[in-house]
DNA sequence: TTGAAAGCGCTAACAA
DNA sequence: TTGTTAGCGCTTTCAA
């Protein structure tokens, strides 16, 4: 690897002039210089070391970008979101880092982004608190945090880029409510985090306003490492278990996401029961995989390119170290994506006439 | 941040003694001197900047991960183990990249890797040749490539890592022939990479060993932006009409991955044909996801765990620059999960017969 | 229009 | 056992 010395040596210049013309500072010397100094750079193929301009400016064109975990199919299309967008406005590289949702691990990766001079950090936590965030800033990053609320009251110096997870499980709840149903559930999984709460407002909320708040339950199917496993059949499975035990089981499901709604109707289907003639399905998150799943999956879509973006672009609002100004960018998802895993439910002619109501919209593919 | 001045000067020591305890030549100090610095290291929160480390060892702790799309589930799978385990085991990050296959792409993640100071990488790429990862061998890095062969004849400075795909086809292939399909079809997209091509010839082999040659054909769904997206079911849909289109439609289908075999369901449920009772699918790869398809897919198992970890021990291994060694490590797959999507052909009793003599496993799921 | 030189935070000879 | 010092490759005043 060539370094700028040797440039300077090739083109017969000092190295301040190389880097001059490596900053764009080329109006302060000469055409001939400037071609010389170019012709020289290519020759060697130099190019300058990211590391030792950092070590000057204190500024290294790196992203952190924590998840839970890649291998879960939406952590790791907003990965790719943001790491593109990252890359392709502002010549960002982005450096992951598994968490698992590990207190210890998510401490660890900031501490290396640090040591590593990353400065901005997107993070998809769902740790009960925030204070390892706002100590993070405190130390000089600039922080993101996805799928949560600003603690209200308290002003925050973490950026927060979130999904309206209370308004789309209201959405996903109404649209069941609206094909008749009554008797109401929603899917989620042991451990709760600010976005899964939320959303079961959101559900609750929308049952109450349509007086239905007495058969409408949370349901829960255990432990699940979140991070796109065998073990969410298992937790599909116990759920389904729950439903067919139930002597008024419900008939219409919001799932937490997509991925619990798949695994959801795999346990539904391995307990005899079919999706939707049995029991209808709204998942969350729009995942490409809901599209080819069999039903395929009726969801409420989230505008995951124009989050993925907003974060990048909060995460280099400012600079690092500069006074917080953080803000809170809540995304309203308002668009179900219409498939085959609802339909009215079994039964009941007062529940059919109800569903009449509404002219049945064509599945979307 | 304090810096290791700020350390030498709280402890009244030099800079030397003070990164002495931080390289762990403690041996060559007093107790009494070495719990001074370690006292002010605690109470400076002292972390020593691998920037300026790197500047001057001329290594960085952290390792290039190039991939087609991470938002791809089997590529976000092999991320998280390969990021998982190159953090435990050897303390480094992983700094990630999305190709879209797209050869710019990947040339300007190498500069940028280089200019980082990044010295290893692992490498899904599937261009057509290996000539630029030579190249970055060249310059000094210590690559891995990921489900390709090392060129027959070629000593290459390139370590390869792949399943044998040639034999996970065959396993696939053989156990659709063995459940009595004579009529065979591989699907696959359109591009030709290496491991796809192995794949095919892994299925023509097979077919021809049982004198089937005549009966399998490769069909080609058109181009996917093999990212996981919504192409895929577009994709699925063109291969099923391609299928039902068929004077005489194969039986047995060999998909060319587990997203593939999804996506191909979904179209043939659309256009009409039950799996496994009208045509049988056989994925490969083993995603969590076949587990809660519907039907739930039978697949050939690629041991994801173990090829991660031997390509962060190949990047490992030596130091870059270092002469090459480079090693092929082919993993070939054994095991077959399955599940539901596979089932005698339909009609013939020529066929059913042939299929009895297979004593039909249990499904697992 | 160009160059000399200090210094970013750290490591590792080499001296003391 | 501890300290001094010369860089690693670059940026950026300040002088020439």
């Amino acid at each position: 690897m060539s370094t700028i010395q040797d440039v300077a040596r090739h083109a017969a210049v000092s190295v301040s002039t190389v880097s001059n013309v490596l900053n764009g500072r080329t109006d302060r010397m000469r055409q001939e210089t400037l071609a010389r100094v170019e012709a020289a750079i290519t020759a060697l193929q130099f190019r300058p070391n990211t590391l030792a301009r950092q070590l000057k400016t204190g500024q290294t064109p790196l992203l952190g970008l924590l998840v839970p975990s890649i291998a879960n199919p939406m952590y790791g299309y907003i990965a790719r979101e943001v790491e593109t967008f990252a890359q392709e406005q502002y010549g960002y590289r982005v450096l992951i880092g598994n968490t698992y949702r590990d207190q210890d691990k998510e401490a660890a990766f900031f501490e290396d982004l640090l040591a590593h001079g990353v400065r901005r950090v997107i993070v998809i936590s769902s740790l009960a608190d925030e204070r390892h965030l706002e100590r993070a800033v405190q130390r000089g990053m600039v922080v993101v945090s996805y799928d949560r609320r600003a603690t209200p009251g308290e002003l925050s110096d973490v950026d927060h880029v979130t999904p309206d997870n209370f308004e789309a499980a209201g959405l996903a709840t109404r649209y069941l409510i609206a094909h008749g149903h009554t008797r109401l559930a929603f899917a989620t999984v042991a451990g709760m985090t600010m976005s899964r709460s939320d959303k079961i407002k959101g559900f609750l909320a929308a049952a109450g306003d349509a007086g239905l708040r007495e058969h409408a339950r949370v349901l829960d199917g255990g432990p699940l490492n979140e991070y796109g496993d065998a073990v969410l059949s298992e937790v599909g499975r116990a759920l389904a278990q729950q439903m067919v035990n139930d002597p008024e089981p419900p008939t219409g499901i919001v799932a937490v996401n997509d991925l619990m709604a798949l695994g959801l109707m795999a346990g539904l289907r391995e307990a005899g029961l079919r999706v939707p003639e049995d029991m209808s399905i709204v998942g969350m998150d729009g995942l490409f995989l809901s599209a080819i799943s069999n039903p395929a999956l009726t969801t409420v879509q989230l505008p995951v390119t124009e989050m993925a973006r907003a974060m990048v672009e909060r995460a280099m609002s400012r600079q690092s170290g500069q006074e917080s100004n953080a803000s809170e960018l809540v995304f309203t998802p308002t668009h179900l994506i219409e498939r085959e895993s609802v339909a009215p439910p079994p039964g009941r002619v007062r529940t059919r006439a109800h569903a009449t109501g509404m002219k049945p919209l064509k599945a979307k593919k």
